[in-house]
DNA sequence: AAGTTAATAT
DNA sequence: CATATTAACT
């Protein structure tokens, strides 16, 4: 509606040109001299090649905004999250035609149908739409219009991971759907799907209350754990690297061990005991996007991981998303016997 | 509209 | 049977 901000107008805000105008979190900011084109290659085309990186084509304004946008709307979030909220600036978009809401990114979620439509991988054009190529890698299936219906959603570990830090970030009483949805970032994550999600965690974790471990130290979550906004918890490892690029890296690390099985602790794949979670403050921002879509289908469970087709193919393991290596369910819905394994858990392989 | 909970569906 | 979706109710 009125936010019509034309590049020009950026340019002269960042370059000073209009020292009032220019907003004070932009104070600082390189211009847009100092900053690499769009146009421009990282890496040389030689390069590239002899280590077989797809010539991914330069980044359009379409990424600069989905990235500001994805960014913004995380440290929104965040700050409300810690009710530390100092008013962001709002995004806007800096032109562009099609803004699509699909992203693209690391991680999948979902998996394809039955393998049948599987792959298209018309590489055409690719305009500034080129990142849709590795899009349809991934996500299959778009569902655009009302009338198709989205494909069972698969929680991946990953997935459940992401879906369990925001919750362990939002304390579980203010861990909703709409927020947690929001604060996972998750690209076809619908509210819907994660009231679901949060419906069977509370199952679980109400039924896991009666024994979780003593623990050692630390307060198992379990029940209720202090709210209000700040909860940081222990020190222990942080995962998400965060930066961008890579993101995900790390993980995993921490010794926890502590040998309690403690209940809820699969969340965050490596120990660190406390069901909490880490991420003290720098959390919601280090997240990226991540793209679900696909589809589950199929008869037995056979969720993978990957959103790739191919991978799908491979089935590369093969079994519940969240066992991964352990047997049967156990994770934290199932477990009839109550008791908490520790489970090595979730790949901490991050995303 | 959004959150819960219960009922279905896969 | 477990998990995810959809309906129902608040």
């Amino acid at each position: 509606m009125g936010e019509e901000v034309q590049m020009s107008d950026c340019e002269k805000d960042v370059r000073g040109g209009d020292e009032e105008r220019m907003l004070e979190w932009e104070v600082g900011l390189p211009n847009t001299d100092d900053l690499t084109p769009l146009s421009h290659y990282l890496i040389s085309p030689e390069l590239a090649s002899a280590f077989s990186i797809s010539p991914e084509p330069c980044k359009s304004m379409v990424d600069v905004n989905r990235a500001s946008e994805n960014a913004l709307s995380s440290l929104r979030l965040q700050a409300q999250a810690f009710s530390l909220n100092k008013s962001l600036p709002s995004f806007k978009k800096i032109d562009d035609p099609l803004i699509v809401e699909e992203e693209e990114e690391d991680d999948p979620g979902r998996i394809t149908k039955d393998g049948s439509d599987a792959r298209k991988i018309r590489r055409l054009d690719i305009t500034e739409e080129e990142d849709s190529a590795l899009r349809m890698e991934n996500s299959n299936e778009d569902y655009s219009s009302p009338a198709l219906k989205r494909s069972r959603l698969v929680w991946t570990p990953q997935l459940h991971k992401r879906f369990i830090d925001v919750v362990g970030h939002l304390g579980i009483k203010n861990a909703v759907p709409k927020t947690i949805m929001q604060l996972m970032n998750v690209e076809g994550l619908t509210r819907e799907n994660v009231a679901s999600h949060l419906q069977k965690y509370r199952l679980y974790l109400k039924r896991m209350q009666g024994f979780e471990v003593p623990s050692s130290s630390d307060h198992l979550f379990a029940s209720a754990p202090e709210p209000q906004s700040l909860q940081e918890s222990s020190g222990t490892g942080n995962v998400n690297g965060t930066g961008t690029g890579t993101g995900t890296g790390t993980g995993t690390g921490n010794g926890n061990g502590n040998g309690n099985g403690n209940g809820n602790g699969n969340g965050n794949g490596n120990g660190n005991g406390n069901g909490q979670m880490q991420l003290p403050m720098p959390y919601a921002a280090s997240f990226m996007p991540m793209q679900v879509m696909g589809m589950a289908h199929g008869h037995s469970h056979m969720g993978m991981a990957v959103g790739n087709p191919a991978a799908v193919a491979y089935h590369g393991y093969e079994s519940h998303p969240y066992s991964m290596f352990k047997e049967q369910q156990g994770d934290w819905s199932g477990n009839k016997f109550g008791l908490a394994v520790s489970h090595p858990h979730v790949t901490p392989n991050d995303i």
